[in-house]
DNA sequence: CATAAATGTTTGCAGTGTCAACATTCATGT
DNA sequence: ACATGAATGTTGACACTGCAAACATTTATG
């Protein structure tokens, strides 16, 4: 497919979806800007008119992909508008199922790119944006007497990493890998039972 | 430091020393091969005689950490040979500790490495080893009746979910960030604390 | 309709991983 | 003792990468 006019249109729009495209099919590292320009159909310097650089680039990815981590979680929460209990497990398996279906996005979103202290305020603020959905169900549970614990932040810790770490085993570890959607949701609600069992008010 | 034979003596060893220096301090994706050898004090072209390619040197990396972890889970769980409880809370501290002491490793170690199918036999099975660490506390806590649950695979999921988990996010968000070692210790002990009480066996 | 801004292209540069050809040292058998 | 092959290190080359400067073309604006 080539374009007619010099100018392309929405060329910031196309070089992020055929980064995306590269980046399930060969991984973040073997991602060059190049062969998106390529499939983008432009020349090899013509990202830099939208994005400062490389990092830039995947930045955007990964800001779409908390958008979408997040917006999963909260119509996840939504089905269930007064069983704070069921929302957590909802999201968790909404987290899972998200992360397992865009495995290579999932992997940039957290390979460390937020640590650095160059991350743009945008991404920052999708990041935090998905992750207060977590917090919201958490605070809503704890008010409804639903879970315990000390203070919402530990519970959300506790929750978050059971959900983020199973996501990491899935894609990260040769050992867990399950193969269809099904044994993905099996493990997922392990896990969210044993927390949840953790988590309950004891009286 | 320059050498004054031709040969070099441990050439091996001097490149994975190399790069593990640069690796925690540049991150994986930083690192070149060429700068290893600059800091080796060897020809760009040398690993080639005892690393098929640079992803073999990587994965020499990946395996001394997974050795390392593993050893220091059976070392913390060595320290309370007959309460599997604290095994496993000991473990969860020393799992979260070296991590966040070997971030850039660690995110090397389960970063997709291990879901390549090309990866090398000693590679998974020093992954494995440590893994059998987990399972074995698991195992024993199970048969002395501490721990409840299905099966012991599901307990050793939800077990490693939350402590990786935990571990994951501190390295990739910029959400957590302990700064001191007791701050990650109490974090580390929170979500230990979370899962203990959903695993420990109801009456 | 002229002029500036926005957008895309070309060319070039330093750096990368890898390979082939070559150089040097070590080990081994006689 | 010494030739010969194996092991190890070096040099040079190649295609590829991210990035920047200079240039070309289109669009927007007064």
């Amino acid at each position: 497919m080539t374009r007619q006019s010099y100018h392309h249109g929405d060329l910031h729009g196309t070089l992020v979806a055929a980064a995306e495209a590269l980046l399930e099919e060969k991984g973040a590292a073997g991602i060059s800007l190049r062969e998106v320009c390529q499939c983008a159909g432009v020349s090899h310097a013509a990202p830099y008119r939208h994005f400062r650089d490389k990092a830039a680039l995947l930045e955007a990815i990964a800001r779409g992909g908390f958008e979408q981590l997040g917006a999963m979680i909260r119509e996840a929460s939504t089905r269930h508008p007064d069983d704070p209990e069921e929302q957590l497990r909802e999201a968790g398996l909404a987290y899972v199922e998200w992360a397992t279906d865009n495995p290579e996005r999932t992997r940039l979103m957290f390979g460390g790119m937020m640590k650095s202290d160059s991350v743009s305020a945008s991404l920052r603020e999708s990041a935090d944006s998905a992750y207060a959905e977590i917090h919201r169900i958490i605070d809503g549970g704890r008010s409804a007497g639903a879970f315990g614990g000390e203070d919402t932040d530990s519970v959300v810790i506790s929750a978050w990493s059971v959900v983020h770490g199973l996501t990491m085993l899935i894609l990260g570890s040769g050992k867990l890998s399950p193969t269809t959607r099904e044994q993905t949701h099996a493990l997922a609600r392990t896990v969210c039972e044993t927390i949840l069992t953790g988590l309950q008010a004891r009286d």
